[in-house]
DNA sequence: AAAAAAATTGCCACCGTTGGCAACTTTTTT
DNA sequence: AAAAAAGTTGCCAACGGTGGCAATTTTTTT
């Protein structure tokens, strides 16, 4: 068993090969401006040649960077993470930098102590905080005292323009509203997501608002809250459509818990649309995968994950001002698929025709 | 705007205050044997009045250990991805590393390359490998002959018990085979993955040799080959659902692609599990959402990456004889939900029933 | 053409830790 | 009690880069 392993070429063989110093050699590498144009080709010749490949930890503890940065969440749902994480491994990749992810508990009353000490550990150049743990202002303010970047990401512009990057999940549910109203509903459900959340008190106060407009009112019985997960929206779907006086359309605070909504309908054989109309939040994998696909609100979760790394990297390269020109909040926008539809007044009109239709045959 | 950031202190602090060398704090830090039992209990007293924490960089640069794990991958099913990364950061989090992931193109020619240098920049301690960039022989190799610790996770043992967690996938494919015969079906449909992952191979082997022992053969017409997305699996199914003769049951080489025929079965009017049966593999998030919830395999993604986290710390820690002691194979399981259900014979025969049905009404 | 300014390059110390080896203590052996 | 062995501890040189500053070369100015 031959262990070969070829030794790793260091920034001296490519000084020596290439006959520079080898802080000639670094400025290359670190696109120093004051460096001859031959001798810039020169070494990146022999970089190539050597396949010479910076060592992180070697250039983290001269520079004090590491190139590293943190992704910080708490247990969220797989799609949305998957999004966010796509998002900023594309702007990682591009300049350079390596992401470490970081599950932590939210409720945790070491949250902060665990987040820093993270940090410090693995010496991140700074870290993107994910919603529910990006609400913590505890943190945010330990973040901020302790001198690193950070960017949270959120429904609510909860932070100075360089450290947010948020959704307007407000508007965009009452974009849903006006859009149910047009289609002539009245009796309206809404299952929100957890109360402690803001992204939950958002949607449901911009759903509110927006229903509002059109005169229309959620009475209380009609709102129910669980935990954006598939098995409450099973739950309150259920509590919701038994009875005598069932909502036309319900709102669900994610596509998760809405298809929850489409399951219990189905079981129930209420037909969707014709007889409820649902809506999700996210659009998520899911909403286009269940049947009918769901009518949701897009979150461009990726392209808030793409902003907010930019974001960080140009504070982190002490490019403030352009930092700042990063846009700080994106617009949800309604996707109409299948799950509603015009309110065909009421439900028991609609089985008396079906009556007459079955008679005739 | 006060940056009172206190700074870091060192080993030499805890050095200086102890009355010591640092030599021998490094010795404390390291659990090492040969220190004095009163010394160190002095050192340690001074590490937690000091808050100490080493710096991971100028130990890594030291010692050449990160305690940095990678995770190399290619644009996986999101909802895989998630599981594996939740079970890899529930053994990192225990035993002190983190986690770095990086996603690659398998079929970039400067895969190996762009591996390497992933783990050389970082310094990773090892990396785990997920399928189908596991399947790689080059760029096992290449790791192996850089001698840092891997391992893959694949459905085929195709490297050495220390380097590899496989689920049996063809095993479980067969199982499903059996489930489908004992229904009593015979006109059998299969949508494969590509034919380049091994895990689509041996998913439909399995499945074609399970079908044999019962006499039922599955003609080359009604084996099409998607690329496991949701898009193919429609394509698929339309192709299959609209011939003259079509399949009783079809069986797909993932859930996504399930779904697609589920959809494709909705919108012709195709009633499954009554018409048609319907199954998928890896038991993700989606086959339970959909409907009729998704009979699938059920992969126990989770528990592989639980087994390779600790199978590659150990040998990192040069625990071998222990890490050859971690399980190296798992076996995933059939769940029956509500899209499958026996053979009713002739579909022509079925349809024949309804129209007397609709006739007597 | 000499002086001044600018651009390019090299030298050396240092970042915070660990490893090798020597030195010093203490305990055990003869 | 001296010698040998074992247990502790300290010194100094890496590890592989970057930063400051001085030295050198080139360009511009007078």
């Amino acid at each position: 068993m031959s262990n070969l392993m070829q030794k790793q070429s260091t920034i001296n063989d490519v000084a020596r090969i290439a006959g520079v110093s080898k802080r000639t050699v670094s400025r290359v590498i670190n696109g120093s401006l004051s460096v001859g144009e031959s001798t810039r080709l020169k070494v990146e010749k022999v970089i190539n040649e050597l396949k010479y490949a910076p060592n992180a930890q070697a250039r983290g503890l001269a520079s004090s960077r590491s190139y590293l940065l943190g992704l910080i969440y708490d247990n969220p749902d797989a799609l949305y993470l998957d999004d966010v994480q796509r998002g900023v491994l594309e702007v990682c990749s591009t300049l350079g930098y390596e992401l470490v992810v970081h599950p932590c508990r939210y409720q945790s009353e070491t949250l902060v102590n665990d987040c820093l000490r993270f940090m410090r550990r693995s010496k991140l150049d700074g870290v993107i905080v994910l919603p529910p743990v990006s609400e913590s202002e505890t943190l945010a303010s330990a973040l901020k005292e302790s001198g690193s970047p950070y960017v949270r990401l959120s429904s609510v512009a909860l932070d100075s323009q360089e450290h947010i990057v948020v959704s307007d999940d407000r508007a965009a549910a009452a974009e849903m509203a006006r859009y149910f109203a047009q289609l002539g509903h009245e009796k309206i459900a809404f299952i929100s997501g957890p109360q402690r959340y803001k992204s939950s008190t958002e949607r449901m106060e911009g759903f509110q608002l927006g229903l509002s407009a059109y005169g229309v009112k959620i009475p209380p019985q009609m709102i129910l809250e669980g935990n954006n997960s598939f098995e409450t929206g099973i739950e309150c779907a259920r509590q919701l459509l038994q009875r005598d006086e069932r909502p036309t359309a319900i709102f669900a605070n994610n596509d998760q818990m809405a298809a929850g909504v489409l399951k219990v309908a189905y079981s129930l054989g209420i037909k969707v649309p014709d007889e409820l109309s649902v809506a999700g939040f996210d659009d998520n994998m899911l909403a286009s995968r269940v049947t009918p696909a769901l009518t949701t609100i897009r979150r461009p979760v990726r392209q808030m994950a793409l902003l907010a790394t930019t974001k960080m990297i140009m504070s982190i390269e002490q490019n403030h001002k352009a930092a700042l020109n990063v846009a700080a909040k994106v617009a949800p926008t309604l996707v109409v698929r299948e799950s509603t539809g015009p309110c065909k007044t009421a439900v028991v009109a609609n089985n008396a025709a079906a009556l007459v239709a079955g008679r005739r045959s």
